[in-house]
DNA sequence: CGATAGGTTGACGGTTCTCAAGGGAGGTGG
DNA sequence: CCACCTCCCTTGAGAACCGTCAACCTATCG
């Protein structure tokens, strides 16, 4: 990609917010017009399953991209949410991919980022207990907040308890029940939304507990 | 995607196979080459966790393509097995992707395949009980198996209970007690793993299931 | 016929869910 | 400044789903 290719990629960007907290970023079903790229805040990506249960699929932070999984038909699969103040870069996809078939390397980026999502989906299907699944999104949050530099284990988690137990399919109760065991165990220190991570060495051993005694699916 | 486009991809298929069951595809870590088509037989995708534990992925049918998620990075990151004699078209990724820069038809339906591959990992990810997902997934295979004509009903199962059992995240116990609750109830006639859904209706209506009273994730 | 792989069935226990009630924390109005 | 409300989170008790362990059965094959 060199520097007219990234000209004509800028051209193409259209910086939106700040949205409020609670802000619908696009609904399931609208057409899909456009790929955002998060610039500040959190944002949740969920849909409602036919039975009407509300199912979080992921929380996007700055700098990752969040509408690709429409790429495939001509509407959004999912609804999307600012859970905080948040503000965006949006692009219009068909823009996107038109420019994809001149720049080999956006092309390839493309491919990157929806593979990306593929890996994701599929450790969210893997069967691990709670503890496991808790720990590993703790970690998971920390590595992606820190984007590259030495995570400092300080979190301030955007999200209620509820989306959190939403999306690693628990019960809320399961979710504040193995935050107490994680502060008991001194793994963590956590006040409401702030959580800091005090022994990281043993909380990736919780992440990575084989499925043991399980009940659940 | 015109005449001579078609004619460029024709030239980049190997045909390969027949397979013997059990034969390797491609293994996880293998330098990335190609992607393949299913032309006939079934083939498993799987991966082993760092717990040692094989995880299968999915199961792919004539008609589908496998090793879109490599797409990512240099190197496999799962397995493919053949689970019964299988043939398979071959295509170079590199060159599918320059070709796909010259055709957007391409370069779409290239994106349209990755994006249905998270739709299917967010439905593996779902929470939902293991009856649903037993009877989900016999829904999907028939409809799948039939490609688009009325579907008989009638299926003949490539893989073991336990990789079925191990796809659905259940125990293999569990998936045998489930095709003999459904055939008790005659939602399906079964013999091994030759199956007959004799009441599709009902057998939808378990696959919708609520997670009603859940005990695992 | 013995061996092996795959499938079934039963008993039991555990992880996690549901149901229910009880504490903050933050905001608004008096 | 205090009362009050509303979320959000926590904690407890009991039950449920499903996994583990173990045994047995069946079919295929040499």
């Amino acid at each position: 990609m060199d520097k007219r290719d990234l000209r004509d990629l800028h051209v193409l960007v259209e910086h939106v917010g700040p949205l409020a907290a609670g802000a619908h970023i696009f609904r399931e079903g609208e057409p899909f017009n456009a790929l955002a790229a998060v610039r500040a805040g959190t944002v949740k990506t969920w849909r409602v399953d036919r039975d009407g249960r509300e199912q979080v699929l992921g929380f996007h932070l700055p700098g990752e991209v969040i509408g690709l999984s429409a790429i495939d038909g001509e509407r959004y699969p999912c609804n999307a949410d600012a859970l905080e103040p948040v503000q965006l870069c949006r692009f219009s996809f068909t823009k996107v991919a038109t420019l994809a078939t001149r720049v080999p390397g956006l092309q390839r980026e493309l491919f990157r980022l929806l593979s990306r999502d593929i890996a994701h989906a599929e450790r969210l299907a893997a069967d691990r207990p709670a503890e496991a699944r808790l720990a590993a999104f703790l970690l998971d949050l920390s590595a992606r907040l820190s984007r590259g530099n030495p995570a400092t284990g300080h979190l301030r988690l955007a999200m209620p308890r509820a989306d959190i137990a939403n999306y690693l399919r628990l019960a809320p109760e399961t979710v504040s029940r193995l935050f107490r065991r994680f502060r008991d165990d001194s793994l963590l220190r956590v006040r409401g939304r702030e959580v800091e991570i005090t022994d990281r060495r043993r909380l990736e051993a919780f992440a990575e507990e084989p499925p043991g005694h399980r009940a659940g699916s």
